[in-house]
DNA sequence: ACGTGTGATACCGTTCGCAG
DNA sequence: CTGCGAACGGTATCACACGT
């Protein structure tokens, strides 16, 4: 039996290699045989997979998958976040001057912030409250806010606190180093109980658009901006991060049902696409009976879907290469590499809602008939052995033996495939 | 992490063309 | 008309991509 079996293995053996030689070399890409790769694919005489990484034909899709699209939805989702502080800090000017100082009632204003020192820490102790920082050279300001006003003053009066690594960064303490604390006038805006503090100043920073706060709010860090250094260790940090089950069920909850943000939405068309290209092993060609590539479509399941046929069913049209309803071949290989498909564009053109419904009102056929003279010209195309028979008073059976066998009978040449010469 | 969606496959009953 | 077998259709299942 093995002496039988084996040219037989041989012969699919070369076929399968000349193939995967060939769609080497066109592709440059992974290819498997149906045989080797386990679990979901099949196929098992000469048809060739790529996986999901699949370089495809640049003429078959255009959306490419490295589109920017995924980035831009991280962004507007970020200021989705963040539309609050849209809102309240937008009016906020690079140009350092536009603030609403002048407009402040303070309770009390210390013109010059250095030599009223002695007046603030005595009139501020022990008091709790909103307070403003303006600088008379610039105009620029700062709001701040403090349950022990005189103790934070005393900071912003002593220098050596002012220098230390803690506060160097913040930009009123810059300022403060740079103008001297002489140059700047300070305001007492409000008293406020500790529990209201931060209600207060944040209504006092959105209401002066102050140029030396970095946080819009008080006690928030809503509106601050890492520096890329900070994110990157963040990153770091949160790298070998492992979330303990209770947050992990946390998470869980949170994320269930109608608290899912994506609960009852639906994938735009793009995104379907996107998927369909990622999990698709492999393109479909689509031929006429002519041989000429009319259309590439992406998945089997997508063609499947559109020619209400199924996966099974186009699986072996492509595994067999049998004529589909009568007129059309699919493969996942091009015939030739060359040649450009007809309809370029499978998901919105004209052409292609022709051609699938055309394919569509071929469901009934099955196994059509070509029918050619001695000399092979075309002279009629049936639906079936049956409809020929009726047509040419030929038995169908007749037709159907001469249709296998290639040969001539009375004049005509039976085909089930069209004859190209 | 979950919800949505797709691809591929297996499986099985139904449909339908075909041959006798 | 009937039985056969290919084609078809529907669904369950798994794996996983994408979106939030």
């Amino acid at each position: 039996m093995n002496h039988l079996v084996l040219p037989l293995k041989i012969a699919i053996c070369w076929k399968l290699l000349t193939i995967i030689l060939l769609g080497y070399i066109i592709y440059s890409v992974k290819m498997y045989n149906f045989e080797q790769s386990a679990g979901n694919q099949r196929i098992k005489k000469i048809i060739l997979v790529g996986t999901s990484e699949t370089t495809r034909d640049p003429r078959t899709i255009n959306t490419g998958r490295y589109s920017p699209w995924n980035q831009n939805l991280l962004k507007q989702s970020y200021n989705h976040n963040f539309i609050f502080n849209k809102n309240t800090i937008r009016f906020y000017s690079t140009s350092n001057v536009e603030n609403n100082t002048k407009d402040l009632h303070p309770l009390k204003t210390y013109e010059n912030f250095k030599e009223n020192r002695l007046a603030i820490l005595k009139e501020q102790k022990d008091k709790s409250g909103v307070y403003c920082l303006i600088n008379r050279i610039n105009g620029n300001a700062y709001v701040g806010s403090s349950i022990h006003l005189a103790s934070r003053m005393r900071n912003y009066l002593n220098n050596t606190f002012l220098k230390s690594k803690q506060n160097i960064n913040m930009p009123i303490v810059k300022a403060l180093l740079k103008y001297n604390q002489e140059s700047f006038t300070l305001l007492i805006l409000e008293y406020v109980e500790p529990d209201y503090l931060t209600i207060r100043e944040t209504y006092y920073i959105t209401y002066v658009m102050p140029h030396y706060n970095v946080l819009k709010q008080g006690y928030s860090s809503l509106g601050y901006k890492h520096t890329e250094e900070t994110k990157e260790l963040l990153s770091e940090l949160a790298k070998n991060r492992t979330h303990s089950e209770e947050t992990k069920g946390l998470i869980a909850r949170a994320l269930t049902g109608e608290n899912n943000p994506f609960y009852n939405k639906s994938h735009s068309i793009e995104s379907k696409v996107r998927m369909i290209e990622a999990k698709s092993a492999y393109p479909v060609y689509v031929y006429n009976s002519y041989k000429k590539l009319l259309v590439i479509f992406p998945s089997v399941s997508t063609l499947a879907k559109l020619i209400q046929s199924n996966n099974s069913t186009i699986i072996d049209v492509i595994k067999e290469q049998t004529i589909f309803r009568g007129e059309w071949y699919f493969t996942n290989l091009p015939y030739d590499i060359n040649n450009t498909p007809i309809i370029s564009n499978w998901t919105s053109s004209k052409e292609c809602e022709q051609l699938i419904l055309n394919i569509n009102n071929s469901s009934h056929i099955r196994k059509a008939v070509f029918v050619y003279d001695n000399n092979k010209n075309f002279l009629c195309k049936y639906e079936g052995v049956t409809k020929a028979q009726d047509a040419l008073n030929i038995n169908h059976s007749t037709i159907k033996k001469h249709a296998k066998l290639g040969s001539a009978y009375n004049g005509y040449i039976f085909s089930y495939e069209r004859l190209i010469k």
